[in-house]
DNA sequence: AGCTCTTATGAATCATTGA
DNA sequence: GTCAATGATTCATAAGAGC
């Protein structure tokens, strides 16, 4: 263990995820939105599990974030295989499976699909520009708030060539944290309820530390799984994006992280963030 | 065993799939696109395998099909899990797990995204709007002729990351099948090599048969996966659409079915299609 | 030709009804 | 009860009509 720093609504604990999850109370998180380190031989990389144990390094944190998480309460995984010798891995359809052996439900899965992936050519593949959003759940009645991530209706989105002349300066770029804000200006306009594919680009512009997901994605779910008030863990908080979308939208925050160097960024970047307020907070 | 009706470039034969197949030569088919039946209790669906029985009747299928095809060769699987009591089923991750003991490379997974799923509205999940596209092969080097399917620049790559982006769904036509068409327009402008995801409209227009993937979606991957004058295999072939874009790009067509009417169908929509000429036919 | 408006419909899911 | 069939819900397309 290496320090916890913990202020009003925020709660960051250096050490390892399944000993620092050991001291959380049963049933007292209602959602838990995470992207866990991937797979690799490399033991140097963050995290550098071996795919082959993956699975069985990951159940037992996993039977911790069952516990912890209240009956009406959301898990939210994101990741996705890598390529190994040119095939994709298969420990995260074997940790599906695990997982709902488990206990937990197999509830839906999203995707993350990027207008940008990361270039790259290859003889044998495209770029990847997709991961998995697996949304498991306690039992099958949940917390689900869908009219806060209504879309502008097709027609209405189409319709506007000229989108960036009323939303010139507006860059809906996923660090804008485009979900909610200029609400205001889409009120007497039509809306529909998404269908289960996220599109959001990926942000380019990070510290320096590996790739997280852009801050709009933890802000859907927070805003379709949650209420104000509600807690919200990242069991491997990296860069801290979780507790940015919380503080945003009103979430109490925990996030858990091995690296003391990601803890401290993770508090940082809270502490950097302005919390939405009035219109522009959606939920 | 039903008929078999064999023309020039096409042989269409209706039956089970697992007998017709064991009379088709080793190594004789360069690639296979199929979308098999989904798992359902009702028995009178098309198929109408159960759950817990369909990796069990999926594998000697699957064990002939890597036995026909030839060593350079691709295996394109379109499948979909299906909600029973609220959970996604399991028996795609297993499917996928199986086939590669059984032999196959899991290569890659490419994603059919629908900008327009079909509609509902329900208390805990959106409407579905993407289907699997996994990617087998025999070896780790097949034919992939990347540069067939590439994008211009600006309909893709320009734009990513903006509000209209995010919003509009950017398609091309099923219909036209918009892959390929319009090359001529495209001709002075820059291309990209597209990334692993399908963003392709779900086609209306047939009605009577099972409504299947758009042309676009076999269409695409034969032109990458395969050369003029091959031969594809559709052992699931339903309405025939495999085989129209077969036709389409001068490829040979092996479909089967055990339907008699979906046979009828497939020959019928073969014979109607007009196989693409000069600048057209970009492969 | 374009442009607007109307209409039909689709590998879905869930709750209800009927056997 | 368990299982199977029916109806309500819902929206992005394409096609067709009208101007």
């Amino acid at each position: 263990m290496f320090r916890i720093v913990s202020e009003e609504n925020m709660d960051v604990r250096c050490g390892d995820c399944l000993e620092v999850l050991k001291e959380v109370p049963d049933e007292s998180v209602n959602l838990i939105v995470t992207s866990p380190p991937y797979a690799d031989r490399r033991k140097n990389t963050y995290g550098g599990i071996e795919p082959d144990k993956y699975v069985a390094w990951f159940l037992p944190i996993a039977a911790e974030l069952l516990r912890v998480l209240k009956p009406d309460g959301s898990f939210v995984l994101n990741i996705k295989e890598n390529v190994v010798d040119g095939q994709r891995l298969t420990y995260v359809l074997n940790l599906v499976l695990e997982l709902q052996r488990q206990g937990w439900r197999w509830t839906e899965e999203y995707l993350w699909v990027k207008p940008n992936p990361f270039p790259g050519k290859w003889s044998t593949r495209f770029r990847d520009a997709w991961e998995h959003l697996y949304h498991f759940t306690k039992s099958a009645e949940f917390q689900m708030h869908q009219e806060r991530v209504m879309v502008p209706k097709g027609d209405w989105a189409k319709k506007q060539g000229t989108l960036s002349e009323k939303f010139h300066h507006r860059t809906e770029s996923a660090t804008g944290s485009g979900f909610g804000r200029n609400h205001a200006a889409w009120l007497d306009r039509d809306y529909v309820l998404p269908d289960n594919v996220l599109r959001l680009a990926v942000e380019s512009r990070n510290r320096g530390h590996s790739a997280a997901y852009p801050v709009a994605l933890p802000e859907w779910f927070i805003k379709l799984f949650s209420n104000q008030g509600d807690l919200v863990l990242d069991p491997f908080a990296g860069s801290g994006t979780t507790g940015v979308a919380c503080k945003m939208h009103g979430r109490k925050f925990m996030g858990i992280d091995i690296h003391q160097q990601n803890c401290d960024i993770t508090i940082a970047r809270w502490k950097d963030t302005v919390p939405l307020t009035g219109k522009r907070s959606a939920a």
